[in-house]
DNA sequence: CAATAAATAATTTGATCATATTCTGTGCAA
DNA sequence: TTGCACAGAATATGATCAAATTATTTATTG
């Protein structure tokens, strides 16, 4: 007999990709507190799976940074040092500018109404002092600009560095709140719209610079 | 009873950490061709293991972008496309040169009394036209650089980019040989001894272009 | 009748789970 | 402090089921 849920749904995606996927977004957007123990039979329980798809997620996350293995085998969410930040927001300062770049060259005008939506439901979720919302639509908003430049490899470089400050940004919006938060997603946007690589590249840069000082402050 | 292995060897690594290590190892230095299937139940044989460790180690490796994770479920070797190969060659150009310079800056003489014999035993290999041991020592050279620069989040998404264009190695080597081969370590340990981060950054992008170009001779 | 296409069977491979084993740290007693 | 036992957690295996690929057979058409 035919699987209903891959009529329904997209695919039938395995349960070890979808633990991956719950994971990732409970690190990214800050679910968890860093330097948390994580144990496999919790997650297990906590996102209804069997051992063997957690394990593998687990290993997963571990090798793109998301979490560490311990001697001891068990498994935590890093601290991110002042140092680490630092090195981190070296690699986005110029891996996202090139992405940004490069998406520039051959975004289409829908690809932008795209994303000023997002931008704009990403300013009602500031307004609002939504934090959890605004860490996912700001994620979304760089995600999709990376998906544009068509280079899988440094977008996959990109896209990991955020599950390495993931964890502190739980701290910076509890601090801070929402409202004192600025960026240049209008800036990036105009210049997309003007068809202009070195002036969107720019942009982003400076909307880097902004995000990784927001977390130093948040760290400090 | 007590495990002998943890008296005798350096520690008792979990399966899926030797599983890991050995697969690496053969994508790292050339033993898979590019686009080759991989399966769970032959590397579970090939490696002595259960399918739980080789699926962990599986797992790591296609996070790490050496495996790439197909829609039928199943495992490759990716190809390494000439955009791709930019890409990486984009990310090595400035990573390394930064790591290396870090490394400069607090580098002991018995660092560098290592990587000197390191790279006799280089030269050694290029003379006696041992592919797979120049690829080894090669690759050691740079990965005992980037663990003297004390920055595990650059180091770890340097160290991966080598996974990425690994597989592409056996076919430089297998065309070219090793004796046409050559690099620019001599003047990146010159320029180490005489305390010259500048000079040892410099030094090591040379090295990277001029590797970079040796892959994308292969593959074009 | 030969050749191609469609359907079906057989085999391989992947996904998941239940279970047994091993490891780690802790508390207790000598 | 040292040794030992115990609880909690991670590790690893093999069994079982589902999905996909390959091989084989059957049907169809020129």
């Amino acid at each position: 007999m035919m699987n209903l849920d891959k009529t329904l749904s997209a695919a039938a995606l395995p349960v070890h990709e979808i633990v991956y996927q719950d994971l990732r977004a409970l690190i990214l957007f800050g679910e968890f507190i860093p330097g948390e123990a994580v144990t496999i039979q919790g997650l297990a329980t906590r996102l209804s799976a069997g051992l063997t798809p957690v394990r593998e997620a687990i290993r997963r996350l571990t090798a793109e940074g998301a979490l560490s293995f311990n001697d001891n085998r068990r498994v935590c969410v890093p601290t991110l040092s002042l140092k680490d930040l630092e090195d981190v927001s070296f690699a986005r300062q110029f891996l996202e500018p090139k992405l940004i770049f490069m998406a520039a060259q051959q975004v289409t005008a829908q690809d932008i109404a795209a994303l000023i939506t997002l931008d704009s439901a990403l300013d009602q979720a500031i307004f609002c002092g939504d934090a959890p919302m605004y860490l996912r639509l700001n994620y979304q908003f760089h995600h999709q600009l990376y998906q544009l430049a068509r280079a899988p490899i440094l977008s996959a470089l990109t896209d990991g560095l955020w599950l390495r400050f993931g964890p502190s940004l739980r701290i910076v919006c509890g601090r801070l709140g929402t409202l004192h938060l600025v960026d240049q997603h209008k800036e990036t946007l105009l210049a997309l719209k003007a068809g202009d690589p070195q002036a969107a590249s720019d942009a982003i840069l400076q909307d880097v610079l902004q995000g990784m000082e927001q977390i130093r402050l948040g760290i400090a």
